[in-house]
DNA sequence: GTACTTTGTTACAGACTATTACTAATCGAT
DNA sequence: ATCGATTAGTAATAGTCTGTAACAAAGTAC
């Protein structure tokens, strides 16, 4: 049994001490209080996580003074014997902000520490997409406001997070977003100096990673190994193992959309040729609308998947380039899962909206393409959350660093 | 900090107790004192790793009765002081057995505790390759006969991993291998009947992963996030992350040799069209060789990827097919990278003798395919190990795992 | 009300590491 | 050659964890 206590990104491996057995020890627990929805009591820990009571009655006492769980009263209709006493997620500890901008608007959204979302708001953007300062000035004067409704509902913002469509290093510098023209902008540190207090943590990351952080938190942490295919006019993979976020060397990993589909197909904004993006790309399916369509009515004013949506079910070339799409999606996350075996996709953001055209597809070229597929089937299916799962995801992520490691945040007071 | 217990395989989360804390100590000590080639002092290792001195001596006291390190006698050339006391990795600590199949023949190889290669055996087939059990049974015994050697350099064997060119479950069934017709094969279960002895941990392992784990000690475990390309007549790759090997859900990660290049080409062995093994395999790279030149003389008692190396500098039509080979790996790596983002791709096995006819064009692909090589380049070069290093990572991953984890090969005396 | 049963806590022992003070072994100047 | 300066390594003891065993608390069943 080994112990890795590693600095993410350094190859220093620190030396484990007493203090992280119970770091260790208090983060277990916390996410076997996580994991119930019900109450579950101090024995019920002690025998699910394997520690002596004693041990348990002192761990909950930090959790609880700490303010990140709560006592609920006894449970009475037990048969005999001391009813046990119920402990859940507090839902005045620590809360998280996420934000993240769309083509038509910046969004904000406050999750408290049990993962509820209690905050979720929509502002129309005032600047171009392709402007970085501004965005993120409009973004910090959200986030502002959003703390201050926040403290109205007696929460505590603990950090916030920025979901971007592109690589970012270092959780802060967002180094190329094809979608909104951004190229090398430190994202990270505009927002922390507009937001001015150092009170909060300020990261940045990538929104399909976040959006797969939102949809296993939806499962209740039960799909461990996943792929979470996220964006409109960018695509990105969120891939989780075992129930952690694959980041890669540098953390960039997950770039879909600019994966080779046709080695000569036609040329993507990133350079390359038969790129994903230029057969399943919000916009590559768009191109099949007639003008006609695009400009007459009531639908321009829907986000562009529901408009591909409605139109589908009127117009054949829509459907055509949908199977297109649905195509080179599986080819694609058919490499993806030869490479990295995953037993769940999940269609999420505006793809969670076209799931029922494309999902057959899909499933069709990963049964055809995966070595691995006919003796260990893949599930296909649209996510739960959809558009919003990188916003929720950004939020959760502060929550989550919360509940894996508590002993960061509980000043444990000395005798 | 988090310190995270895991059973592989499994979602429990186990507490963790005082002893792990000496557990994870006494790894971080050995892989300490295993990263320098010149021998180290308790004292360094105390600045290296942070804990104090007499810590380091109790550890180090272990270590040495548990016979995994040595004392070398004091050096003297030091400037003032009392002169410190050298400590390397023993050479007679437990050795690791490895197996591999190939076309032509069965090989074992021993590695001693520092990661020497004590002995490499290549024994001729006896039996078609085909031919599951028979090949288990000779390898059995082509083992046996290694831990004799073994023990006669005074060398205790700790444990057999077996390569495998195909997706493995639990480290024991081969699930299918396509280049050797093998499908659904406990090898694990076999090869530990046949060794009879209950002394040994038999384990079985994907040869390119194996390679890759090879590849990462011959650069003393400076590359840390790498992908290695291995095999023969059946592709795969070997994914190291932050140092770590890339497993995926199930254990079959890597199969890049089924990985689509070219959505309508030909079909492969695997069923699916346009498979990179279809252009990059082996068999299709030699498909280019006029027959008249297979069958002619004294090359046909090479290995194929020695036949290709020599033809290529003759016949052009060869050097086409290599040309087209370093394509397709190109655009499956470059797929690879987009995904995972690692920083160096070393060619190895067969590869890694045309690694001269490859690199440009695979470099070229990356370059243009991958969307972050833009701002940080990708390494790809040949391997320094090469075709050996899947049976010397076998071997390894014996000696790796005690070097992980100490504390279930030293067996404290109780005071 | 008494016995039984289950939950949670207190008191003390065992297993670690850190701190402090010590011993060991060498160099260099006198 | 001897004494100090210097560096390496080791006891002795304290602090921080968890585990074990005994105990207190709070119910049900009769």
């Amino acid at each position: 049994m080994t112990m890795p206590v590693r600095r993410a990104g350094s190859d220093f491996v620190a030396p484990a001490r007493q203090e992280h057995v119970r770091a260790h020890n208090l983060g277990l627990l916390l996410q076997r209080i996580a994991a119930d929805a019900t109450p579950v009591s101090r024995i019920e820990l002690a025998r699910a996580t394997g520690l002596a009571r004693p041990t348990i009655s002192r761990l909950v006492d930090d959790l609880l003074t700490g303010g990140l769980i709560t006592e609920v009263g006894p449970d009475r209709s037990r048969s005999a014997g001391r009813p046990p006493i119920g402990l859940t997620l507090s839902r005045t500890g620590p809360a998280g902000l996420g934000l993240d901008m769309r083509t038509g608007s910046l969004t904000a959204c406050i999750v408290d520490f049990t993962g509820a979302v209690r905050h979720l708001e929509f502002a129309p953007r005032t600047h171009p997409v392709t402007a970085p300062e501004q965005t993120i000035d409009d973004l910090a004067a959200i986030a502002k406001n959003a703390i201050g409704t926040a403290a109205a509902q007696g929460l505590t913002v603990a950090g916030v997070t920025l979901a971007v469509p592109g690589p970012v290093q270092d959780r802060s510098r967002v180094r190329f977003a094809p979608a909104i023209g951004w190229r090398d902008f430190d994202a990270g540190a505009r927002l922390r100096a507009a937001l001015g207090s150092d009170e909060v943590a300020v990261a940045v990351d990538n929104e399909a990673g976040l959006a797969a952080l939102a949809e296993w938190h939806a499962s209740d942490r039960q799909l461990r190994n996943f792929v979470c295919l996220f964006g409109d006019f960018e695509l990105g993979a969120g891939i989780v193992l075992d129930g952690e976020l694959l980041r890669g060397a540098r953390g960039w990993s997950g770039e879909l959309g600019h994966v080779t589909v046709e080695p000569d197909g036609s040329t993507c904004a990133c350079g390359a040729k038969g790129c994903l993006q230029e057969y399943a790309g919000l916009a590559a399916i768009l191109a099949a609308v007639p003008d006609a369509e695009q400009r007459s009515g009531a639908l321009s004013h829907q986000t562009p998947a529901v408009t591909i949506g409605v139109l589908a079910d009127r117009l054949p070339e829509v459907r055509a380039a949908l199977a297109r799409a649905g195509t080179a999606l599986g080819i694609s996350v058919g490499a993806l899962i030869n490479l990295i075996d995953v037993d769940t996709v999940l269609l999420d953001g505006s793809y969670s909206l076209l799931a029922t055209w494309l999902t057959d597809e899909i499933q069709t070229q990963i049964r055809d393409r995966v070595l691995t597929a006919r003796w260990s089937p893949v599930e296909v299916r649209a996510a739960p959350i959809g558009p919003d799962a990188a916003v929720i995801g950004a939020a959760l992520t502060v929550v989550d660093d919360v509940r894996r490691d508590p002993s960061t945040w509980i000043t444990r007071p000395r005798s």
